[in-house]
DNA sequence: CGATTATATTCTCAAAAGGTAATATAGCCG
DNA sequence: CGGCTATATTACCTTTTGAGAATATAATCG
């Protein structure tokens, strides 16, 4: 009983609900799905903490990254068939559509530098405005 | 989205959750559910409406009594799916099992006057009323 | 009508949920 | 080592939730 009131309590929130469409598109990492949801990172980790005790998502790290994805299941018996029913569920949902059309223009390189412009960021405004950053042009991750 | 999160939610609570896999064996009305759960009646119809908001059930009036059922799941695009799912869920829940085991024993009739017994009430011992409810099917209207 | 009763609706309260700001933690890099 | 930064955790606040007690409503019946 515990186990599927707590699938279901997790997915009784929209933002939560939110991540799990955003992450059947592709898997992403924190500062990512805040950039998408635009609400503040430890928001998005209570929700990714709540998501995953519910077996819905999975997480590794990645160096100074967390990679969520969805889950496979295996921890939670009724995890795999909401997830398949969600796959065709809400895809016209207004909020998920927009949602999707932005992901492609989300990328955790320059999302994430560009949260925080220090100060001393004055070197990086001496070169180009736009893409200051040039160590690596794609995430590691898929 | 609403719709969704609104099914979720009213599947997040034990009581709730109790209430349909309840209602799969035989329509009542709240005083037998109420019976059941063990909780007081207020507690009972607020659950109700909440379900009933979620599309999750259907109720309709037999003279003093409100008889629930599961709903057909024409309100809600979700419901179809969870219901029949929930038919094979939880069915070897042990809180589930007890109840499902109890059900033969709750009689509206018993039940109802236990709670109140008047002094009077030798009448209604004896008395016609036999429209209890015994099929999970929807009970004749008026 | 008035009594009885099944159900719905407040009312109140404690606990849970969800949000942000502040802080702690951990992994990179110079 | 020491500063940066992505993430987690905590503290705090407001809103929601679930419970029972008290009350209102509606239907039946004398």
């Amino acid at each position: 009983m515990k186990l599927f009131t707590r699938v279901m309590k997790a997915l009784s929130d929209s933002n939560r609900v939110k991540i799990v469409k955003i992450l059947q598109q592709k898997g992403m990492c924190v500062c990512e799905l805040q950039a998408s949801l635009k609400i503040t990172q430890p928001s998005v980790s209570k929700h990714l903490k709540i998501l995953e005790d519910a077996g819905l998502v999975a997480s590794s790290k990645d160096g100074i990254w967390v990679n969520y994805r969805l889950s496979n299941g295996d921890t939670n018996p009724y995890v795999t068939c909401l997830l398949t029913n969600l796959r065709q569920w809400l895809n016209d949902d207004p909020d998920v559509e927009s949602l999707i059309k932005c992901l492609p223009l989300i990328d955790r390189e320059s999302i994430c530098r560009k949260q925080a412009p220090a100060v001393n960021s004055i070197r990086t405004l001496g070169s180009t405005n736009d893409n200051t950053i040039h160590k690596d042009e794609t995430p590691a991750r898929g």
